[in-house]
DNA sequence: GAATGATTTGACCAACTGGTCAAACCAAGG
DNA sequence: CCTTGGTTTGACCAGTTGGTCAAATCATTC
């Protein structure tokens, strides 16, 4: 049983196995999913996988926790003291690179989100709310200060996680409308130009 | 066998069970979904269900063929002849309302682009791709006639598919994160100020 | 009300899936 | 070497799932 001083194995092991449930869910989504693709996509038997995690519910929620950790941090560097338009221009720019350089975890949680968040749903009401109220707060100070132009502060936000992670999720759809064009090419632009207008006081 | 003149009885059913079904599916997906949840959903028997669609891939077909065709007709009603501004913001208002009111297909639509659209595929880059390369070009010859901002008209449309979608696709997330507020109170408003602070010349 | 065709269902099946387990294998230290 | 504890696996199991089928039931028409 993996315990308290993992091995070298175990830390080899427990990465690919997370590396391919990655792969497989957010392709698949939970229960799409099974066991054994996601065993020989990280080159090991079944026994094998349930060796290191319990369950295929084990494999799911150690994604889930670790990427709501990583998925919010942007959010969280939000600098109440920082330049406001600069703050949240940053913020834009970084969820666009994320849905760039990590669509596999945006699907995973678009796929959890969509399907009415079953097993992360405290996660959002507790931490992501909170998070959320905070930030939003600070918004709102930027904007009872006149530096940005006056717009609904959590919607601001979801129009911001939609946007960008938009470029993750729909991967497929917009590459079947673009054709040869990389989306990436254009995006950044366009959600600089979108959100420099409609925020300059 | 449901042939060339449907009963009162076929019409009656098959509605049913396309309307549980479009509950089963969206919210579970089309592998979290059992036949058996459909056909208690629409108060059928199972093999009652498989009388009427041949196979569960069939009522998912059935719905994603009627979806394709409802969910874009919005765009294909873009009028180049008319106001650009007043057209472009009645899409997006036009697409919003739908996202509020017919969530569970924007859910079933996004469920399936998440996981790589591997039934629609075909659907994707022929009919939407071509709609969307002939209503750019209209978009285009907008901003080239100086009637709105120079914006990427795909990015334009995608944003607009990301943003009104959101409030559909991402519910759960939304309502955990407002309270008791509901998303459909800012919503129009925010997309309306949006829209048109991007798009004014 | 008998005949005919549409509709409904209980019983069933084969394939698949998550998970178990005892036995085998292997790496490292003594 | 050989022991010890971590690692790997083939065989297996019980529950689920999509789908079938023959028989029963129902609605309509003549």
């Amino acid at each position: 049983m993996p315990a308290a001083r993992p091995t070298r194995i175990q830390q080899k092991n427990r990465a690919a196995i997370l590396d391919a449930a990655l792969d497989v869910f957010s392709a698949q989504g939970f229960r799409g999913a099974t066991v054994d693709q996601i065993a020989s996509a990280a080159g090991l038997s079944k026994p094998n996988l349930l060796y290191y995690f319990p369950s295929k519910e084990a494999m799911h929620g150690a994604l889930l926790t670790e990427l709501m950790d990583n998925w919010l941090s942007p959010l969280r560097d939000l600098n109440p003291d920082g330049d406001p338009m600069q703050e949240i221009m940053g913020y834009v720019h970084r969820k666009l690179q994320m849905s760039r350089d990590f669509p596999r975890e945006s699907r995973l949680f678009a796929n959890e989100i969509v399907q009415g968040a079953p097993r992360i749903h405290a996660a959002l009401s507790m931490d992501l709310k909170n998070l959320v109220d905070d930030k939003t707060a600070v918004i709102q100070s930027w904007i009872t200060a006149g530096k940005i132009a006056s717009v609904h502060p959590y919607h601001l936000l979801f129009s911001i996680w939609s946007l960008t992670q938009h470029y993750a999720d729909f991967d497929v759809q917009i590459r079947a409308v673009l054709g040869d064009e990389d989306p990436f090419e254009g995006a950044p632009d366009f959600v600089d130009t979108l959100y420099r207008r409609l925020l300059t006081p």
